[in-house]
DNA sequence: CCTTTACGATTACGCTTGTAATCTGAACGG
DNA sequence: CCGTTCAGATTACAAGCGTAATCGTAAAGG
């Protein structure tokens, strides 16, 4: 094939994961490499899905670029090639910008009204900042 | 009509929002009732979209049963029926959940480490634990 | 060898979303 | 009264998504 005329078809992990997808994602972040089989164990029990949807998901996010897939034996064994940390962190920057027009403070504030945040949440945070100010 | 036969027919903004959708609710939440040109004239030039596709998602928002329509002479004018607040605080609930775990810490230490988060929002949040810990 | 099986690949299909054109009916100007 | 115009309503349509069945083929077992 190779004449998917997509804007990036050499580039990196860019394009926008899908909710669905993301479950795959955490899968494999969890532990990696992991055949097709593996990833439905996990994921087909938490989401109730089965295998051929997970197939789908596999080929979607290597076609996007956020999966490598190593051939093992007669299957595939899938690696992520986004680090979850990127995706979080642009995941986290989106609804920031979104909702909170770039400042984090006003998500603070308003977890912490919505009572979202325990205590430990709360002692963490603290500790956090302390470290952030030396 | 009445007649939606929707799982929560009687209730207040319970229907996902979507993107596009967002940025009119955006409008309305800045300043409302407005009319669809009105709202038009914000949003149509900060997306690049034309009336009509304003036309739809108003109508869609009014389907999901986030916002009221009061008539006016002969055209509508739109009321949110959900509050900014309760849609932010559950799409920012919605990420802790996604991404971690529940807990708002992680999202914060991400925030930190993302170096999203001036000078201000840091003296902001400081200012707000203490508030909370009284 | 030939059949079963276990993969990935291909195809499917209804729903939502983004974006918009067209239809229809009421108001307003003459 | 009648045509024009301006609302909302209806319809459209391609892309993305969630979910899956089917296909083709290679391995594995008898």
């Amino acid at each position: 094939m190779v004449s998917r005329a997509g804007p990036e078809a050499t580039e990196g992990g860019t394009e926008r994961i899908s909710d669905a997808e993301h479950a795959v994602m955490e899968a494999l972040w969890k532990r990696s490499p992991q055949s097709a089989a593996e990833v439905c164990d996990t994921v087909c029990q938490e989401r109730g899905w089965s295998m051929p949807t997970v197939k789908t998901l596999l080929s979607r996010l290597v076609q996007k670029g956020a999966l490598a897939t190593t051939p093992d034996g007669r299957r595939f064994l899938y690696t992520p090639l986004i680090a979850r940390s990127a995706y979080v962190g642009g995941e986290s920057k989106r609804l920031v910008e979104r909702l909170f027009g770039g400042r984090a403070a006003p998500l603070f504030a308003h977890l912490a009204q919505a009572e979202a945040l325990s205590e430990d949440d709360i002692a963490e945070i603290e500790r956090l900042l302390q470290e952030m100010k030396k």
